[in-house]
DNA sequence: TCACTATTAGATACAAGGTATCAATAACAT
DNA sequence: ATGTTATTGATACCTTGTATCTAATAGTGA
C-alpha cells in the first residue's frame, strides 16, 4: 500500500497518501514531505525540524508525522538508547535491524517471527494482538570496513 | 542471576543486589527497596514516587531505578502506549506477554526466538548484538472472564 | 469568481519524564 | 573518631511532546 507507486518520488507519494485520505493539500504539509523524501535514513521529530524553515509551527511538525505514521507513509524506529525515529515504510508491519555503528538500518525480511510468536503466546493461554520488536547490531558494511572492531 | 536467592523476600534481595554491587546502604535505598518489594505489577517512576514519603527526592527515584535496572534485579516495560514501566525481573534477558485489558504480564519463556534472530540477522549479512521485543494481547484469565469480548 | 465552512496553522502555554549541578549530609574504611 | 567519598535532595533545566485558541486558508459548490 504505502510507497508502492514506484513512478513518483517519495515526496510525491507522501503527498498523495494524504490526499487519499482527505487530508487537504496546505503549504506546511508539501514542506514537510519534501524534507521528509529527502531524508536519506531515519530521522527525529526535531531533527526534521531543523531542516525546515523557522516559521513551520513546530505542532505542525508533529500533527503531520503522527499522520503519516497512521497513514502508514512512515514507521517509527526505536533506537537503542530510546530515541524515537522515523523513516519511510515500505510494508504494512515489519520489524528493522538497526546498525548501531553507522545508524543505518534495515528491513527484516525472511522471518516468520510472527508465526513463532502466535504459536509461543498460545502455549501460554494468551491470545496476541500486537508486538513491538528491533533488532541492533553490526551491518555487513561496518563489519567489513573494520568499524565493528573492538 | 537477580532474584535467585528464594528465601530472601523481594525487597532484601534488592537491598542485595546494591550491596553485593558496592553501593552504600542508605535510608532512601531502603525505603525505595521496600516500596518496589511491595509492587504487585509493573509500575513507572512517578507511580512509584506517588507512595512514597515527598521528602525522598525525585532525582533519587530515577536515579535507584536506573541502578536496579543495570543491576539486573528491575526490567524495563514498554506498555503499547509508549509508557516505560518496571518490574522485578527474574531472570538475565527475556521478554514479556502484556495483557493489554488488565495490565498484567508473564514473562515469555519457552521460545527460541533469540536463536530465530540470530539466524534471520545473519542472512542478512548483520551481526546482532540485541534486541527489544514486547508482546501485547488478551491473557488467559480476560479471555475466560468475558473481557476480551468485542 | 465568490463566498462559506470545516480544516489547518502557528503561537503559546502546559505537561510528563528525565538529567545536570551543586552544597550539604551520611556511610564506611581506617 | 576521623577523613574521604558516595549519596542526597533542591533546583534549574531539558526534550519531547500535547492542549488550546485565534487567524488563516483549502476546498466546496453557488
Ligand atoms: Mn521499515
Ligand atoms: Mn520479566
Ligand atoms: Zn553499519
Ligand atoms: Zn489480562
Amino acid at each position: 500500500m504505502a510507497l508502492k507507486k514506484r513512478n513518483l518520488s517519495a515526496t510525491e507519494q507522501i503527498l498523495e497518501a494524504l490526499e487519499e485520505r482527505g487530508y487537504r493539500s496546505t503549504a506546511p504539509r508539501r514542506t514537510l514531505a519534501a524534507a521528509i523524501g529527502v531524508q536519506k535514513r531515519h530521522f527525529t521529530a526535531e531533527g526534521l525540524r531543523r531542516q525546515l524553515p523557522p516559521t513551520l509551527g513546530r505542532a505542525t511538525v508533529y500533527r503531520t508525522l503522527k499522520l503519516l505514521v497512521e497513514a502508514g507513509v512512515l514507521c517509527r524506529v526505536m533506537l537503542e538508547d530510546g530515541d524515537l525515529h522515523y523513516q519511510l515504510s515500505h510494508r504494512g508491519h515489519h520489524h528493522h535491524l538497526l546498525c548501531v555503528l553507522c545508524g543505518s538500518s534495515q528491513d527484516l525480511t525472511g522471518c516468520d517471527i510472527e508465526d513463532l510468536l502466535a504459536a509461543t503466546s498460545a502455549r501460554h493461554g494468551f491470545e496476541l494482538s500486537g508486538h513491538w520488536l528491533e533488532v541492533y547490531g553490526h551491518c555487513r558494511d561496518c563489519i567489513q570496513n573494520g568499524r565493528a572492531a573492538a
